[in-house]
DNA sequence: AATGCCGTTCAGCGCTCCTGAACCGCCTAT
DNA sequence: ATAGGCGGTTCAGGAGCGCTGAACGGCATT
């Protein structure tokens, strides 16, 4: 059983007067219908598509016609499955190669990778969410995996709470509960006392530490990096098992990656509040 | 002096009864916004967008706010310019991870580019064009780039030729022309005749040659790959200074590219007609 | 044969998107 | 200072376009 979507949506006259910042509706359901394609879920029948969205089967249709001519999805010969296109791939390059971050970044984890042992990642803020967008991985037996291209929540990792902690207070707190304090671990955040408090900490140490918030057995340390240019705001974080990421060893690191991210002028884009 | 478009564009009822296929207009025009950043003109300012792809500035406004709500664009805080967001990466990533080729040519081009010391290179057919998709340079002082993310002509490629092989001599025909048979050097396939010529030789050698038929003094072989699951069609090059890349020296190359990519179960999806 | 699910097509209604005009802010030239 | 130009943003309202349900054909499974 699913969403049993009213029987007549047109019925409803939509009475939103708030104008304000339109967005265009069937582009948007485009849009959401790019969302779907997921590193697990890389094929998609029409149906399960238009399910999935609440559409009928016919809009879906018409829309993915859309993005197949531009390439963006394309539908298997024999299955009629849809997948990504490589499209998406061409500009998903462009971006990269024109991110200043990116760019600049990449020596920065290699060396900390380096220092360290252990996986070294760069997130960056993307839809309230952090989106991983390069890593270096520890050679260590034991090690966190790099996962580039994946989302994670800000309240509940490392590099999050260091982006929260480079926003000003007021805003950061509105991410944050807009997505809700969903909690991983008995250790992740879960209010919004303790998301102040986190806050203030972090700011004042100027780095972020994650003691198996996210994920049992896994700490990490983050720090914000930020192109105040382009507008890009991110983090860095160092991570491994507990057992090597300890308080004292946590702070080693972070002062490394600070350093190391001053020297390759990843300024840091503090705003106030 | 730009195209001064038709005063009144909603005049002209668009009086196109053939319905077969339909594409959502506004979703289209998105993806018109999405495909003017490239990897040389990555920011533009919202004036011109409207007037490059000629549109009234609040349509075009329209458009990107809701791309931005997707954060497949962003706009730069104080000079109003657009770029690609982070949400573009994403999914380039989730297609890369996904796309068979790409995961198993790998390491095949590395193997090539041992074994050869010239550039090696992916590309997969999109939009009538071929998209490089991943390239191993070569360590030569003197050799060609990878150029991963940009796109290229199918008549005057290596690459191209011999996707155009793997296609129906129809369907090869019919792409070529839509697009134009351009010159770039003296060599370049100008003709329908030359490219029938050249489609049955090198689908009976099973590579192609290009001497000098896109580059002054650059050549290259390209082999068909393909995953006909997927439906993905593509070809593997090697390419370097005409002075290094003989027909013979090609001929070996080409030999080994066959060999190793048929190893790796490549296979070549022989579409007859 | 019958049933179910899938993808695709289509005509027509009514909602949504497009549009020009107006506004604001910034810069340059006068 | 002032005018003029240019760029970005907002908005109300008309009409053109996209959405929709229904219908069809193909392919499994019952």
């Amino acid at each position: 059983m699913h969403s049993t979507r009213t029987t007549k949506r047109s019925v409803i006259p939509n009475n939103a007067p708030a104008r304000q910042s339109y967005e265009v509706g069937s582009v948007r359901k485009a849009l959401e219908l790019l969302g779907c394609f997921s590193r697990d879920a890389g094929s998609w029948s029409l149906s399960d598509l238009a399910r999935r969205l609440d559409l009928p089967k016919s809009t879906a249709h018409n829309l993915l016609r859309t993005l197949q001519a531009f390439d963006l999805v394309r539908q298997e010969a024999e299955s009629r499955a849809y997948r990504l296109g490589p499209r998406a791939m061409e500009l998903g390059l462009i971006f990269a190669r024109q991110n200043e971050i990116l760019a600049q970044a990449r020596p920065v984890l290699r060396r900390l990778a380096e220092l360290s042992g252990e996986t070294v990642k760069l997130g960056i803020l993307s839809n309230e969410q952090v989106l991983i967008v390069a890593a270096v991985e520890s050679a260590h037996q034991l090690h966190t995996r790099g996962d580039i291209g994946t989302r994670w929540p800000l309240h509940s990792t490392g590099m999050g709470k260091a982006i929260l902690s480079a926003l000003p207070l007021s805003e950061a707190t509105e991410m944050v509960t807009r997505h809700g304090l969903t909690a991983y671990t008995p250790h992740t955040i879960s209010s919004v006392e303790q998301l102040h408090r986190e806050w203030k900490r972090t700011r004042s140490k100027g780095f972020s530490f994650d003691a198996e918030e996210s994920e049992a057995g896994v700490s990490c340390v983050g720090i914000p990096v930020g192109d105040p240019l382009q507008g890009t705001i991110g983090a860095i974080s160092i991570s491994g098992p507990s057992v090597r990421i300890r308080p004292q060893q946590a702070e080693l690191y972070a002062r490394q990656a600070i350093a190391a991210a001053r020297a390759a002028s990843l300024s840091y884009p503090l705003e106030h509040s």
